[in-house]
DNA sequence: TATATATGCAGCCAATTGGATGCGCAAATT
DNA sequence: AATTTGCGCATCCAATTGGCTGCATATATA
């Protein structure tokens, strides 16, 4: 199984989910609420982000609240965070110039 | 399809691809070489990241030179920054705090 | 003009995925 | 003690995915 960050992350309902317990840690069956699938396939989604350590359990009597870990959110921003002193350093007016010397350089 | 940038940025191959044009812009044949999958799964790779315009393409004669779109890797930042306010205003003596109040209420 | 090179596309296949259903188990509630 | 509630797990299934091979097409080059 593969189970890294960007596979979690690539499932439109799982970053559903990422955001809601953002705000709070919630339970499956109130996560549940929030979708049209099965508790047992919101379920099968928070498996997922636990392998990944997405999330993490509290467990309280029969009752489990899923939280986030923050910190590995991170792990996605730290790849973002390469291509951030691009478009931090890329100016139309710079692009243009770029753009020209490359023109001269085709002739 | 589903053709997202999230769905795209899953395959550690097709992430390795945005790195490497990241520096500068490459032809299919220039990255596969780069990795064990033969050309063409490389252009496979290389149409998932133009249909959800992570990249670019700038014809050259016969030669195809796959440019990044860095304002797409924006899309994901956003994403990541209704997360970033959470861990910047987390410090541990807070955290821990909030937990002795939890605590507290539990008994 | 014939050949070599660069590329994309169609089709095939095994592996993975997201969904559902039907359990079993533990903790509350009656 | 019996029942309800909350949960995870195993299994099944259709759809998707990532890889390959074998083309067809377009542009250089001999």
């Amino acid at each position: 199984m593969r189970r890294d960050v960007f596979q979690a992350i690539a499932d439109p309902t799982r970053r559903a989910i990422i955001a809601l317990i953002a705000i709070q840690a919630m339970t499956p069956n109130a996560l549940s609420e929030h979708f049209d699938s099965t508790r047992q396939t919101i379920s099968k989604h928070l498996r997922v982000l636990t392998e990944c350590q997405l999330v993490k359990q509290e467990h309280r009597g029969r009752e489990i609240y899923y939280q986030l870990e923050v910190d590995k959110i991170k792990e996605i921003d730290k790849w973002i965070a390469q291509f951030r002193k691009i478009w931090e350093n890329r100016y139309d007016q710079l692009d243009d110039l770029l753009l020209t010397i490359q023109h001269i350089q085709d002739q």
